[in-house]
DNA sequence: GTCTATAATCAGATAGAC
DNA sequence: GTCTATCTGATTATAGAC
Protein backbone atom coordinates (compact mmCIF):
# COMPACT_ATOMS: atom_id res chain seq x y z
CA UNK A 1 0.00 0.00 0.00
CA UNK A 2 1.27 3.31 -0.76
CA UNK A 3 1.82 6.25 2.03
CA UNK A 4 0.19 9.38 1.84
CA UNK A 5 3.60 10.84 1.06
CA UNK A 6 3.98 8.25 -2.09
CA UNK A 7 0.26 9.48 -3.23
CA UNK A 8 0.80 13.23 -2.69
CA UNK A 9 4.02 13.59 -4.69
CA UNK A 10 2.43 11.55 -6.99
CA UNK A 11 -0.76 14.55 -7.22
CA UNK A 12 1.79 16.94 -6.89
CA UNK A 13 4.04 16.23 -10.18
CA UNK A 14 0.36 15.61 -12.64
CA UNK A 15 -0.79 18.82 -11.47
CA UNK A 16 1.73 20.76 -9.75
CA UNK A 17 2.07 21.82 -6.46
CA UNK A 18 0.09 24.99 -6.26
CA UNK A 19 -2.97 23.66 -8.33
CA UNK A 20 -3.09 20.22 -6.29
CA UNK A 21 -5.29 20.97 -3.23
CA UNK A 22 -5.82 19.31 0.00
CA UNK A 23 -9.40 17.90 -1.32
CA UNK A 24 -7.43 16.08 -4.30
CA UNK A 25 -4.69 14.49 -1.62
CA UNK A 26 -7.26 13.00 0.81
CA UNK A 27 -9.49 11.96 -2.12
CA UNK A 28 -6.75 10.21 -4.48
CA UNK A 29 -5.63 8.67 -0.41
CA UNK A 30 -9.40 7.52 -0.76
CA UNK A 31 -10.32 8.74 3.05
CA UNK A 32 -11.94 12.57 3.41
CA UNK A 33 -9.85 15.92 4.08
CA UNK A 34 -10.35 15.88 8.14
CA UNK A 35 -8.92 11.95 7.90
CA UNK A 36 -6.24 13.40 6.07
CA UNK A 37 -5.27 16.07 8.41
CA UNK A 38 -5.28 13.87 10.87
CA UNK A 39 -2.06 11.66 9.61
CA UNK A 40 0.10 14.80 8.72
CA UNK A 41 0.26 18.47 10.01
CA UNK A 42 -0.11 20.52 6.33
CA UNK A 43 0.22 20.33 2.77
CA UNK A 44 4.18 22.10 3.43
CA UNK A 45 5.16 19.35 5.43
CA UNK A 46 4.48 16.82 2.97
CA UNK A 47 6.07 18.60 0.18
CA UNK A 48 9.04 19.07 2.86
CA UNK A 49 9.81 15.52 3.27
CA UNK A 50 9.75 14.83 -0.15
CA UNK A 51 11.91 17.46 -1.06
CA UNK A 52 14.35 16.40 1.74
CA UNK A 53 14.58 12.78 0.35
CA UNK A 54 14.65 13.77 -2.90
CA UNK A 55 17.66 15.78 -1.74
CA UNK A 56 19.14 12.94 0.45
CA UNK A 57 19.56 10.88 -2.08
CA UNK A 58 21.51 13.52 -4.59
CA UNK A 59 23.76 14.45 -1.61
CA UNK A 60 24.71 10.96 -0.89
CA UNK A 61 26.14 10.12 -4.28
CA UNK A 62 28.77 13.22 -3.54
CA UNK A 63 30.23 11.66 -0.24
CA UNK A 64 30.26 7.92 -2.69
CA UNK A 65 33.92 6.16 -3.05
CA UNK A 66 33.68 6.66 -6.39
CA UNK A 67 33.12 10.60 -6.42
CA UNK A 68 36.19 11.08 -4.49
CA UNK A 69 38.95 8.92 -5.84
CA UNK A 70 40.53 8.50 -9.40
CA UNK A 71 41.44 11.33 -11.50
CA UNK A 72 38.82 14.19 -11.79
CA UNK A 73 37.16 13.39 -14.88
CA UNK A 74 36.48 9.70 -13.47
CA UNK A 75 35.05 11.39 -10.46
CA UNK A 76 32.93 13.35 -12.46
CA UNK A 77 31.72 10.91 -14.83
CA UNK A 78 31.05 8.78 -11.92
CA UNK A 79 28.71 11.09 -9.71
CA UNK A 80 26.78 12.16 -13.31
CA UNK A 81 26.05 8.35 -13.64
CA UNK A 82 25.10 7.75 -10.08
CA UNK A 83 23.00 11.28 -10.68
CA UNK A 84 21.35 9.60 -13.76
CA UNK A 85 20.40 6.07 -11.03
CA UNK A 86 19.37 8.54 -8.05
CA UNK A 87 16.72 10.46 -10.33
CA UNK A 88 15.89 7.00 -11.72
CA UNK A 89 15.15 4.93 -8.32
CA UNK A 90 13.79 8.50 -7.12
CA UNK A 91 11.77 9.79 -10.18
CA UNK A 92 8.52 11.41 -7.90
CA UNK A 93 10.82 13.07 -5.62
CA UNK A 94 13.20 14.44 -8.08
CA UNK A 95 11.10 15.31 -10.22
CA UNK A 96 9.61 17.12 -7.72
CA UNK A 97 12.54 18.95 -6.58
CA UNK A 98 13.48 20.22 -10.36
CA UNK A 99 10.05 22.09 -9.97
CA UNK A 100 9.91 23.93 -7.15
CA UNK A 101 9.87 27.85 -7.36
CA UNK A 102 10.69 29.30 -4.43
CA UNK A 103 7.17 30.90 -3.14
CA UNK A 104 7.50 29.25 0.76
CA UNK A 105 10.08 28.87 3.46
CA UNK A 106 10.28 25.16 2.27
CA UNK A 107 10.59 26.15 -1.26
CA UNK A 108 13.41 28.06 -0.72
CA UNK A 109 15.38 26.11 1.79
CA UNK A 110 15.05 23.33 -0.87
CA UNK A 111 16.27 25.44 -4.14
CA UNK A 112 19.33 26.52 -1.40
CA UNK A 113 20.25 22.91 -0.64
CA UNK A 114 19.85 22.25 -4.50
CA UNK A 115 22.35 24.74 -5.75
CA UNK A 116 24.75 23.27 -3.20
CA UNK A 117 24.20 20.12 -5.07
CA UNK A 118 24.80 21.70 -8.26
CA UNK A 119 28.03 23.98 -7.19
CA UNK A 120 29.61 20.96 -6.19
CA UNK A 121 29.22 19.43 -9.32
CA UNK A 122 30.36 22.79 -11.19
CA UNK A 123 33.61 22.43 -9.17
CA UNK A 124 34.38 19.25 -10.35
CA UNK A 125 33.68 20.04 -14.37
CA UNK A 126 36.65 23.20 -13.17
CA UNK A 127 38.69 20.47 -11.27
CA UNK A 128 38.35 18.36 -14.60
CA UNK A 129 39.06 21.42 -17.09
CA UNK A 130 41.86 22.78 -15.31
CA UNK A 131 43.27 18.94 -15.17
CA UNK A 132 42.93 18.91 -19.14
CA UNK A 133 40.45 16.50 -18.99
CA UNK A 134 37.52 18.62 -20.28
CA UNK A 135 37.52 20.52 -23.39
CA UNK A 136 38.22 24.04 -22.36
CA UNK A 137 36.73 26.07 -25.42
CA UNK A 138 33.74 26.26 -23.75
CA UNK A 139 32.30 28.61 -20.52
CA UNK A 140 33.29 26.43 -17.71
CA UNK A 141 30.05 27.46 -15.83
CA UNK A 142 28.10 27.10 -19.07
CA UNK A 143 29.05 23.48 -19.09
CA UNK A 144 28.21 23.06 -15.55
CA UNK A 145 24.83 24.10 -16.08
CA UNK A 146 24.42 22.33 -19.31
CA UNK A 147 25.56 18.73 -17.82
CA UNK A 148 22.96 19.74 -14.75
CA UNK A 149 20.53 20.22 -17.32
CA UNK A 150 20.55 17.13 -19.50
CA UNK A 151 20.69 14.94 -16.27
CA UNK A 152 17.71 16.97 -14.75
CA UNK A 153 15.81 16.58 -18.11
CA UNK A 154 15.35 12.92 -17.53
CA UNK A 155 12.20 13.43 -15.49
CA UNK A 156 10.06 15.13 -18.25
CA UNK A 157 9.87 11.82 -19.92
CA UNK A 158 11.70 8.83 -17.82
CA UNK A 159 8.89 6.24 -16.36
CA UNK A 160 10.14 3.32 -14.90
CA UNK A 161 7.84 1.26 -15.98
CA UNK A 162 8.58 1.24 -19.87
CA UNK A 163 10.99 -1.24 -21.34
CA UNK A 164 14.58 -0.19 -22.37
CA UNK A 165 15.78 1.77 -19.72
CA UNK A 166 18.13 0.31 -18.22
CA UNK A 167 21.22 1.84 -19.86
CA UNK A 168 20.03 5.19 -19.27
CA UNK A 169 22.49 6.44 -17.14
CA UNK A 170 25.61 4.99 -19.39
CA UNK A 171 23.72 6.24 -22.74
CA UNK A 172 23.66 9.89 -20.63
CA UNK A 173 27.45 9.62 -19.47
CA UNK A 174 28.57 8.67 -23.28
CA UNK A 175 26.40 11.61 -25.17
CA UNK A 176 28.03 13.99 -22.52
CA UNK A 177 31.05 13.48 -23.08
CA UNK A 178 31.39 12.22 -26.32
CA UNK A 179 28.84 13.62 -27.94
CA UNK A 180 26.42 12.84 -30.53
CA UNK A 181 28.34 12.53 -33.50
CA UNK A 182 29.81 9.52 -34.26
CA UNK A 183 33.48 7.95 -33.03
CA UNK A 184 35.80 8.49 -35.40
CA UNK B 1 6.22 50.30 -21.88
CA UNK B 2 5.66 46.53 -20.69
CA UNK B 3 2.61 45.30 -22.24
CA UNK B 4 0.29 43.63 -19.82
CA UNK B 5 1.33 40.25 -21.08
CA UNK B 6 4.59 40.74 -20.53
CA UNK B 7 3.97 41.72 -17.07
CA UNK B 8 1.66 38.52 -16.67
CA UNK B 9 4.67 36.43 -18.09
CA UNK B 10 7.07 37.38 -15.79
CA UNK B 11 5.15 36.98 -12.67
CA UNK B 12 3.44 33.80 -14.04
CA UNK B 13 7.30 32.73 -14.50
CA UNK B 14 8.18 33.94 -10.74
CA UNK B 15 5.53 32.33 -8.80
CA UNK B 16 4.09 29.64 -10.94
CA UNK B 17 1.01 30.02 -13.49
CA UNK B 18 -1.48 28.70 -10.64
CA UNK B 19 0.47 30.33 -7.28
CA UNK B 20 -0.15 33.81 -9.36
CA UNK B 21 -3.42 35.41 -8.64
CA UNK B 22 -4.91 38.36 -11.07
CA UNK B 23 -4.18 40.47 -7.77
CA UNK B 24 -0.70 40.13 -8.11
CA UNK B 25 -0.89 40.69 -11.75
CA UNK B 26 -2.87 44.22 -11.67
CA UNK B 27 -0.67 44.88 -8.90
CA UNK B 28 2.14 44.39 -10.63
CA UNK B 29 0.58 46.18 -13.45
CA UNK B 30 0.08 49.47 -11.45
CA UNK B 31 -3.61 49.04 -11.63
CA UNK B 32 -6.52 47.39 -9.27
CA UNK B 33 -7.39 43.98 -10.60
CA UNK B 34 -10.63 45.69 -12.03
CA UNK B 35 -9.04 47.51 -14.46
CA UNK B 36 -7.04 44.82 -15.58
CA UNK B 37 -9.84 42.83 -16.27
CA UNK B 38 -11.26 45.74 -18.52
CA UNK B 39 -8.32 45.06 -20.65
CA UNK B 40 -8.28 41.09 -20.22
CA UNK B 41 -10.62 38.48 -20.41
CA UNK B 42 -9.30 36.27 -17.44
CA UNK B 43 -6.07 34.77 -16.46
CA UNK B 44 -6.55 31.73 -19.36
CA UNK B 45 -6.97 34.38 -22.34
CA UNK B 46 -2.83 35.57 -21.10
CA UNK B 47 -1.43 32.28 -20.48
CA UNK B 48 -2.69 31.10 -24.32
CA UNK B 49 -1.39 34.33 -25.68
CA UNK B 50 1.83 33.73 -24.05
CA UNK B 51 1.77 30.15 -25.25
CA UNK B 52 0.91 31.12 -28.80
CA UNK B 53 3.90 33.54 -29.20
CA UNK B 54 6.57 30.41 -27.71
CA UNK B 55 5.26 27.93 -30.29
CA UNK B 56 5.22 30.42 -33.45
CA UNK B 57 8.32 31.40 -32.61
CA UNK B 58 9.55 27.35 -32.15
CA UNK B 59 7.52 26.33 -35.19
CA UNK B 60 9.12 29.36 -37.43
CA UNK B 61 12.65 27.58 -37.11
CA UNK B 62 11.47 24.19 -38.89
CA UNK B 63 10.26 26.47 -42.24
CA UNK B 64 13.64 28.39 -42.59
CA UNK B 65 15.75 27.25 -45.38
CA UNK B 66 18.86 26.03 -43.17
CA UNK B 67 16.62 23.16 -41.75
CA UNK B 68 15.26 22.07 -45.07
CA UNK B 69 18.46 21.77 -47.04
CA UNK B 70 21.71 19.74 -46.77
CA UNK B 71 22.71 16.96 -45.14
CA UNK B 72 20.47 14.97 -42.23
CA UNK B 73 22.70 16.68 -39.71
CA UNK B 74 23.60 20.02 -41.21
CA UNK B 75 20.03 20.35 -40.98
CA UNK B 76 19.96 19.10 -36.71
CA UNK B 77 22.66 21.14 -36.16
CA UNK B 78 21.35 24.43 -37.74
CA UNK B 79 17.70 23.62 -35.69
CA UNK B 80 19.49 23.24 -32.31
CA UNK B 81 21.34 26.02 -32.77
CA UNK B 82 18.61 28.40 -34.09
CA UNK B 83 16.12 26.64 -31.13
CA UNK B 84 18.51 28.07 -28.22
CA UNK B 85 18.30 31.70 -30.09
CA UNK B 86 14.71 31.26 -29.99
CA UNK B 87 14.47 30.27 -26.76
CA UNK B 88 17.45 33.61 -25.96
CA UNK B 89 14.83 35.79 -27.63
CA UNK B 90 11.57 34.92 -26.17
CA UNK B 91 12.67 33.86 -23.33
CA UNK B 92 9.48 34.47 -20.83
CA UNK B 93 7.42 32.83 -23.15
CA UNK B 94 9.53 29.74 -23.78
CA UNK B 95 9.77 29.85 -19.92
CA UNK B 96 6.23 29.37 -19.63
CA UNK B 97 5.59 26.61 -22.03
CA UNK B 98 8.11 23.92 -21.15
CA UNK B 99 6.49 24.58 -17.55
CA UNK B 100 3.13 23.94 -18.62
CA UNK B 101 1.35 20.98 -17.29
CA UNK B 102 -1.68 20.49 -19.13
CA UNK B 103 -4.67 21.23 -15.78
CA UNK B 104 -6.43 23.43 -18.87
CA UNK B 105 -7.69 23.08 -22.72
CA UNK B 106 -5.57 25.17 -23.40
CA UNK B 107 -2.52 23.71 -21.49
CA UNK B 108 -3.34 20.36 -23.27
CA UNK B 109 -3.08 22.25 -26.21
CA UNK B 110 -0.03 23.58 -25.52
CA UNK B 111 1.22 20.46 -24.40
CA UNK B 112 0.26 18.77 -27.79
CA UNK B 113 2.17 21.62 -30.06
CA UNK B 114 5.01 21.28 -28.14
CA UNK B 115 5.24 17.30 -28.60
CA UNK B 116 4.75 17.91 -32.51
CA UNK B 117 7.68 20.17 -32.63
CA UNK B 118 9.64 18.03 -30.44
CA UNK B 119 8.58 14.70 -33.08
CA UNK B 120 9.85 16.75 -35.63
CA UNK B 121 13.11 17.44 -34.21
CA UNK B 122 13.15 13.42 -32.84
CA UNK B 123 12.83 12.65 -36.43
CA UNK B 124 16.23 14.59 -37.93
CA UNK B 125 17.76 12.91 -35.48
CA UNK B 126 16.40 9.59 -37.08
CA UNK B 127 17.18 10.35 -39.68
CA UNK B 128 20.83 11.77 -39.54
CA UNK B 129 21.99 8.40 -37.76
CA UNK B 130 20.14 6.41 -40.46
CA UNK B 131 23.05 8.76 -42.91
CA UNK B 132 25.35 7.44 -39.90
CA UNK B 133 26.11 10.79 -39.53
CA UNK B 134 25.02 10.33 -35.41
CA UNK B 135 26.23 7.78 -33.58
CA UNK B 136 23.85 4.44 -33.50
CA UNK B 137 25.34 3.38 -29.98
CA UNK B 138 22.48 4.88 -28.18
CA UNK B 139 18.66 4.71 -28.34
CA UNK B 140 17.33 7.17 -30.98
CA UNK B 141 14.29 8.08 -29.18
CA UNK B 142 16.64 9.12 -25.93
CA UNK B 143 19.08 10.49 -27.94
CA UNK B 144 16.51 13.01 -29.27
CA UNK B 145 14.83 13.22 -25.69
CA UNK B 146 18.36 14.33 -24.23
CA UNK B 147 19.09 16.74 -26.96
CA UNK B 148 15.45 18.58 -26.34
CA UNK B 149 16.58 18.56 -22.73
CA UNK B 150 20.10 19.92 -22.92
CA UNK B 151 18.42 22.95 -24.98
CA UNK B 152 15.56 23.48 -22.93
CA UNK B 153 17.00 23.28 -19.73
CA UNK B 154 18.85 27.18 -20.47
CA UNK B 155 15.60 28.11 -19.30
CA UNK B 156 16.32 27.95 -15.97
CA UNK B 157 19.85 29.86 -15.75
CA UNK B 158 19.42 32.11 -18.84
CA UNK B 159 19.49 35.60 -18.00
CA UNK B 160 19.69 37.95 -21.16
CA UNK B 161 20.94 41.27 -19.29
CA UNK B 162 24.57 38.93 -17.90
CA UNK B 163 27.36 39.47 -20.13
CA UNK B 164 29.27 36.23 -21.76
CA UNK B 165 25.96 34.19 -23.11
CA UNK B 166 26.46 35.59 -27.13
CA UNK B 167 28.31 32.24 -27.78
CA UNK B 168 25.68 30.00 -26.12
CA UNK B 169 24.14 28.80 -29.12
CA UNK B 170 27.73 27.30 -30.73
CA UNK B 171 28.52 26.27 -27.38
CA UNK B 172 25.21 24.35 -26.95
CA UNK B 173 26.05 22.75 -30.17
CA UNK B 174 29.65 21.82 -29.15
CA UNK B 175 29.23 20.32 -26.32
CA UNK B 176 25.86 18.27 -27.92
CA UNK B 177 27.74 17.00 -30.90
CA UNK B 178 31.22 16.52 -29.37
CA UNK B 179 31.00 16.04 -25.75
CA UNK B 180 32.32 17.92 -23.14
CA UNK B 181 36.00 15.80 -23.73
CA UNK B 182 38.97 17.64 -25.55
CA UNK B 183 39.23 16.68 -29.01
CA UNK B 184 41.70 14.25 -29.75
C1' DG C 1 -9.94 53.58 -18.19
C1' DT C 2 -9.94 53.46 -13.49
C1' DC C 3 -12.02 52.93 -9.27
C1' DT C 4 -14.81 50.83 -4.77
C1' DA C 5 -17.68 47.30 -3.47
C1' DT C 6 -19.21 42.81 -3.65
C1' DA C 7 -20.65 38.33 -5.37
C1' DA C 8 -19.60 33.37 -5.74
C1' DT C 9 -16.46 29.88 -5.12
C1' DC C 10 -12.77 27.35 -3.37
C1' DA C 11 -8.62 26.91 -0.52
C1' DG C 12 -6.19 25.22 3.91
C1' DA C 13 -7.27 24.01 8.27
C1' DT C 14 -10.02 22.85 12.74
C1' DA C 15 -13.95 21.20 16.12
C1' DG C 16 -16.02 17.70 17.91
C1' DA C 17 -19.08 13.39 17.42
C1' DC C 18 -18.59 8.41 16.77
C1' DG D 1 -9.03 6.81 12.51
C1' DT D 2 -12.76 8.50 10.13
C1' DC D 3 -16.53 11.32 9.60
C1' DT D 4 -19.87 15.85 9.01
C1' DA D 5 -19.93 20.53 9.66
C1' DT D 6 -17.73 24.75 9.78
C1' DC D 7 -14.38 28.66 10.02
C1' DT D 8 -11.38 31.96 7.80
C1' DG D 9 -9.26 33.90 4.19
C1' DA D 10 -7.98 34.08 -0.74
C1' DT D 11 -9.42 33.74 -5.50
C1' DT D 12 -11.75 34.71 -10.03
C1' DA D 13 -14.81 37.64 -11.74
C1' DT D 14 -18.58 41.29 -12.13
C1' DA D 15 -21.61 45.64 -11.11
C1' DG D 16 -21.83 50.12 -11.44
C1' DA D 17 -20.12 54.97 -10.16
C1' DC D 18 -16.88 58.53 -11.87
Amino acid sequence: MASLLDIAVTEFNQRGYDATSMEHLSRAAGITKSSFYHHISGKEALLRAALERALDGLFAVLREPGALAGTPLEQLRYVVGRQVEVLMAELPYVTLLLRVRGNTETERWALDRRRAFDAAVAAMVRAAMAAGEVRDDVNPAHAARLLSGLVNSIVEWYHPDRPGHADLPDELVRIAFEGLLPRP
